[in-house]
DNA sequence: TATCCCATGTAACGAGTTACATGATTCT
DNA sequence: AGAATCATGTAACTCGTTACATGGGATA
């Protein structure tokens, strides 16, 4: 058992190590040409979370090429890290995480291939619009109690968070509907 | 001339300090109730990060209710503290902070009535829109370029990402309107 | 031969998190 | 009187950032 929770690039690369094993260069060219920027691309924290992972079990590290002199080191996800991750995967969204974590509820998402059915996927994305919805209400009703006309630029920033959310509603609506097409599922 | 550039908690206090002075428990208060809380709210930050601005001089710290053990700490912004705010406030928006750190163009553009006239903010908003168009236009090349049917949930991922950032435009436009109107400016 | 890019890292530093500590004030 | 909450902080820890270091292979 983990001592201390994974951070979320932790679980990035740990997600990323699932779909194939790859070489600390491998994730930092990974990261830097796709908008998984946003978690972050510089090899200084590459390297070590990988090493951390590798020091806890969770991936296994092979030395390619380990006559030479510069070998690269290709890291693979262990059966103790895919256990792991799938915990975190199977994760529904919680309020605390809407709020303070957003970018881990779609990472987790885009990473459900490695062990979620389709089905366990659409239940994840209600939750997560679940969430939503109740969120947009609280902003809803925390806007509505701000006085009238003042503080026009505040009021206008928080009427771009109810939208931003708004957006992630329809957003999960529309994903639901494709994941259901894809695999032919009925509606529940 | 700051050693260091601030964080964007930093700037936040500031910020809230520009608006009126406060003790950290009641930022500390703010941060807790309002959507705010994105930016953090432990104890354990504010107070560490107030001490630095005074430290630095960009905010004044004076004891209210001298006479009494635990008089509250009442923090003001300083001159040179509304200065390094406003060239801070004045920042256009760049693509990297756009993904990289979103939250604070919304921060930046709450706290603009600091020192912004509406024109000014108007142009930043839509210096906001432009970052957000242009960046749309590489998550849509990058999803055209994605290999079709597979990959399903990080293709709707991607598309959640472009929806994200077409819900901004289309708030930064409404903004626009909204700023024009309540200041009667006509369009340039 | 010199210079770039591949590929792997390390070191110093700073900031945020969690958890704890402390004493005053107000409520029950 | 005791409990909760106000109000202020500190300490330990960990992670991420920036910048630097290294050295082989390819390209000019």
């Amino acid at each position: 058992m983990p001592e201390t929770p994974l951070t979320t690039l932790e679980f990035t690369l740990l997600g990323l190590l699932a779909l194939q094993p790859r070489s600390g260069y491998d994730v930092h060219r990974l990261f830097a040409g796709t908008p998984l920027v946003r978690f972050s691309a510089s090899p200084g924290s590459i390297y070590p979370a990988l090493k951390r992972l590798a020091g806890r079990g969770l991936v296994a590290d092979a030395l390619d090429r380990p006559t030479e002199a510069r070998p690269r080191r290709i890291y693979s996800i262990t059966a103790w890290g895919r256990e792991t991750l799938e915990a975190w995967l199977r994760q529904p969204v919680s309020r605390e995480e809407l709020v303070r974590q957003p970018e881990a509820i779609l990472l987790r998402f885009s990473l459900a291939e490695v062990c979620l059915t389709p089905p366990e996927v659409i239940a994840y994305l209600e939750g997560f619009r679940r969430a939503a919805v109740a969120y947009v209400e609280e902003l809803t009703r925390y806007r509505d109690e701000m006085a009238g006309p003042r503080r026009l630029y505040q009021r206008l920033a928080l009427e771009h968070g109810i939208q931003a959310y708004e957006s992630q509603i329809r957003w999960s609506e529309g994903a639901i509907v494709a994941i259901r097409d894809a695999h032919s599922i009925r509606e529940a």
